[in-house]
DNA sequence: CTGTTAGCGCCTTCAG
DNA sequence: CTGAAGGCGCTAACAG
């Protein structure tokens, strides 16, 4: 095939000595930018391709003052990255692979640990990427308030603030929070708990939401379980309070994986669901339709989440303002309700 | 705080003026490499610190002629970003950030359309990462043996080829088939069938394993049904078979996510599971212990094999030939069974 | 111990 | 339409 064997081309000089013109020539050539007669250009391109020359996509960026990269974090999985596997969060990531690719964007996953209160500052300062989404903003709204102040290219994935902070997308919490409580009561529940660490922020909009739909009757007697989100652990949480003798005949979930716990929980001890205990959880994961049974659950739009996250985004580094976006959630009733 | 508002330090040329020292002295203390007195370390240090200087990675890694980050491409799941959803992969991509991140090298998720056959040439040229991890090879065998011939800082997770290919870690995918056949004989199961496509490397393994392990009078009754691994399509797929009439009294399922679709579609056609049916899942994900019957799978360790793939990619980046690892299966006996 | 110098591979004015 | 030259921000010899 080659022609002419001169080892691999290392850079646009090699290529330019090769085909007798000049390096920008070839840079006008391959980058399709700048004025070139048709020929030169077709030439120079059939050159590249058969040696298999590419630019160096590296050098490229430094150049333009630009990385080419986006970074996704997840404070709230920083401490184990098993956290990740949480399939919200996953689902989420597959999503903006996705969008970001067809932007011609890469995804850069880089852990990070919010140790220091200025972990983000000094991401942003090593300048690997052109902007950065956020999932989850934990405990970390302080942070990013104070970074989104003063860095316009970020947006985050999590609970609307008060007003001031970052640019934010998120489902609308404490609606869906509102939905599960009305299902409970229309199902005749009035024995209810909320399962979820409301010192994350989505997880208390929902469950301040829960306590908002319900009737002044029962708002007080809601019992408050501040469960972990791991599969393991939140199955550990529940099988623990049931075996307490906890008995309500209504729960509510911060996220399906913690519903599914709690399924998997009530079986335990005998309980039947949904005869004697309702469960709905939060998500609508992929897998909670093959639960057994299948799960009632309150439906966030990850995949319209993920591309607003990335329009928003991109529309902040094209220098608008744009801001927070609401999507509104669903409720899906299945069979554990 | 800031003493001297000079504005923002853009480059290592600002803080050297501001230092009254050259850019190699800041480099050398900001880099720690290099000899340097070790109060102008000092000095260097908290200026850039005060003034919130970090040194620029692209510029740094274009320098020394790396990038600083690995790929890990997922050939599977390209033709939709959902395929990303399964979570035996997404546990992987968790484990792997995490390996990555100690190394101090970023994870670039890259979506890349195997349509060329060029497609993996074309993405390494670009010079993007320093290494790749591809997580399962799909039907690209031949695309990765060819690349793997002339390029190093390559490993793929899936199943041993014969010989010659690039370096490969992944379960023993036979014998895992052949520990599912012996558990459902010992159940005393006669009529079996695997779920799954074996058009990909790894299910064909386990398949072969399964068939392998069954007594010669079993091994020419086994059902072969091509499933996709998606929650929705497999579940799909699994209650038309039903449907079709079909009962064995064992299945083994090639993915977690295909056995729970078995589990529900069975509950669908009121078959008991495991007292009509027995179900054998592989991976063992976290949720399979949360299904309803708790799952029997064949499991895989995941984060074993997201260091040993990691370990191997930089004993290839440091010129070592280190070649392929298999991990052996383990038979997690729950209630599906 | 510190400064000077020459690039890493590319893009982009500015001339011709 | 094409070439020459400077520089993106940083590091690593080589001098001093």
């Amino acid at each position: 095939m080659d022609d002419q064997e001169t080892g691999p081309l290392k850079s646009i000089a090699d290529l330019a000595r090769l085909a007798g013109v000049s390096v920008s020539t070839v840079s006008r050539a391959l980058t399709g930018k700048g004025a070139l007669s048709k020929g030169t250009r077709g030439r120079i391109q059939a050159l590249a391709d058969r040696h298999g020359f590419r630019l160096n996509v590296a050098a490229q960026n430094l150049r333009l003052g630009r990385t080419g990269a986006i970074a996704v974090l997840m404070p709230l999985g920083l401490a184990r990255g098993l956290q990740l596997s949480d399939p919200f969060l996953v689902t989420m990531l597959g999503f903006l692979a996705d969008a970001l690719t067809d932007r011609g964007y890469d995804l850069l996953l880089s852990r990070v640990s919010p140790d220091r209160d200025d972990w983000l500052d000094a991401f942003i300062r090593a300048g690997r990427a052109d902007g950065v989404i956020i999932i989850g903003q934990a405990d970390q709204g302080a942070v990013l308030g104070r970074v989104a102040a003063h860095y316009r290219p970020m947006v985050v994935w999590g609970e609307q603030g008060a007003g001031g902070g970052p640019a934010m997308v998120g489902a609308d919490n404490e609606a869906g929070g509102r939905l599960a409580a009305q299902h409970l009561v229309e199902r005749g529940r009035r024995s209810l708990a909320f399962f979820g660490d409301i010192d994350v922020p989505e997880f208390a909009a929902r469950h301040a939401g829960f306590l908002a739909g319900l009737p002044a009757s029962l708002r007080g007697g809601v019992a408050l379980v501040c469960s972990p989100l791991t599969p393991e652990a939140s199955h550990a949480k529940a099988r623990d309070w049931f075996a307490a003798g906890n008995r309500p005949d209504g729960i509510f979930a911060a996220s399906d994986v913690v519903a599914m716990s709690l399924v998997a929980a009530a079986a335990d001890h005998d309980l039947r669901v949904p005869q004697d205990l309702s469960i709905i959880g939060f998500d609508d994961i992929p897998l909670a339709r093959l639960a057994r049974p299948p799960l009632t659950t309150v439906r966030q739009d990850i995949e319209a989440g993920a591309h607003h996250l990335v329009d928003l985004l991109f529309r902040r580094i094209g220098g608008e303002d744009a801001g927070s976006v609401q999507i509104a959630p669903e409720l899906i009733v299945r069979e554990t309700s």
